[in-house]
DNA sequence: ACCTATTTGTCCGTATGTATT
DNA sequence: TAATACATACGGACAAATAGG
């Protein structure tokens, strides 16, 4: 082809087709030793590389190499989505990694969705899911303090949603509606998700109620959309 | 602040939020007039230029400048999803492009979800679903040529998928399962959808059937991850 | 229709920092 | 500790697309 495509776009779609021979875990060439081989500045190759690090096919670890990546999560998602469950039923080891929790006066947004008094105050909690150890989610909740007495000590002791909840007087919830689009990771999210800058991630925009619609608890989810696969399924 | 993160992540941080307040197709100073504003060299505001670019925030063309990108289109994905009547529904004016219509023996994947006999004959159909005049997805789909005779010619003659079903004797149809990730655009999908290599796609597989279970279609969709919102919702 | 200045895109080269081995 | 390897930042040069005269 005459076409000519730039010479990282070259490169990136040389490397992918041997990637596809290659298996996950796998170690590239260094960025010196591949753009000497292909006779071009080591920015070049880094471009190359960046584009399928942006792919999700490969991640770089500084002081390390560049690596071939993993394979994806399975995540159902139905009304009656439970994170632990979820992943059990898949095979995973499931984990949970809280990083703050605070009370805080209902924003607009929450207020809205969570059908409270402007600055009504809630319960924030923030924290990062894990599966087989590995981080695929990144979480912020908001949850109506009046409703729920006593959730902050339960959720800082380090329990699950569920638990902490049925420690509130909640016997079941259920999923009311989620929301979802696909974004490029900022730094601050790339970070939480050990990814890199632009990589395609899945935002996820949700409410769960109890069984009498009263709302329990409004978040924002973002699962790194290389290591997981949602599935949405007829009950 | 002394707290080190990277040049070109205060900078995409400092532009964020300006951008907030910001107007859709608004123009940003050129690269070289933020590079003297952050003092800094003209490839680091490049950098965090790129990052904003790939969140989906603004959008450069070369020669003429960056400019502030546009909102997202809803996409309710119910068990009766159809293309024509939830955007609709919103407010949008939906359209369809068909590219390219061809009978083919199954690959092994598409004979599995579409319980078919190994290389049965299927039909596949490519092209882009639009809203308001805007390509906001590309599909690709196989439907099973024994169970719906004289399809092709109906959904060449243009007619969107819920019309061409009907008139093979399809009465109704629903969707049983749809499996979600997010990816960073390649570049030939990227020219599809009229984005830019790693934009963050939302990668839909999904199953239609008729009421008795009998599979319909398969079909990978690719949705613009910046134009498009997806709502699961109970029914 | 043509030219020109402007603006973004690509590529190279160099230097230095930081994490890993 | 030292060598290795990726990350960041700077500088320069030219190509390609755009906009305006």
């Amino acid at each position: 082809m005459t076409e000519s495509h730039p010479l990282w776009q070259q490169i990136a779609q040389t490397l992918e087709e041997e990637l596809a021979r290659a298996l996950p875990g796998d170690r590239l060439p260094t960025e010196t030793r591949l753009a000497a081989r292909f006779g071009v500045n080591r920015h070049t190759v880094r471009r190359a590389l960046a584009a399928l690090a942006e792919s999700g096919l490969v991640h770089a670890r500084r002081g390390a190499g560049v690596f071939v990546a993993a394979q994806p999560t399975e995540y159902p998602l139905t009304r009656r989505t439970r994170f632990h469950g979820a992943l059990s039923a898949t095979g995973r080891v499931p984990g949970r990694r809280v990083l703050s929790v605070q009370s805080a006066p209902a924003s607009e947004t929450e207020a809205q969705v969570l059908a409270l008094q402007a600055a009504a105050p809630v319960l924030r909690v923030e924290g990062v899911s894990l599966s087989d150890g590995q981080v695929i989610g990144h979480f912020r909740s908001a949850y109506p303090m009046g409703r729920l007495p006593g959730l902050a000590q339960h959720i800082q002791l380090g329990k699950g949603v569920t638990e902490s909840l049925a420690a509130c007087g909640v016997a079941d919830y259920t999923r009311a509606w989620t929301r979802l689009t696909a974004r490029n990771a900022d730094a601050i999210l790339a970070g939480h998700l050990q990814l890199r800058p632009g990589d395609a991630v899945m935002r996820l925009e949700s409410m769960n109620q109890d069984p009498d619609g009263t709302p329990l608890e409004y978040g924002i989810t973002h699962f790194a959309g290389q290591r997981v696969t949602l599935t949405v399924a007829p009950e």
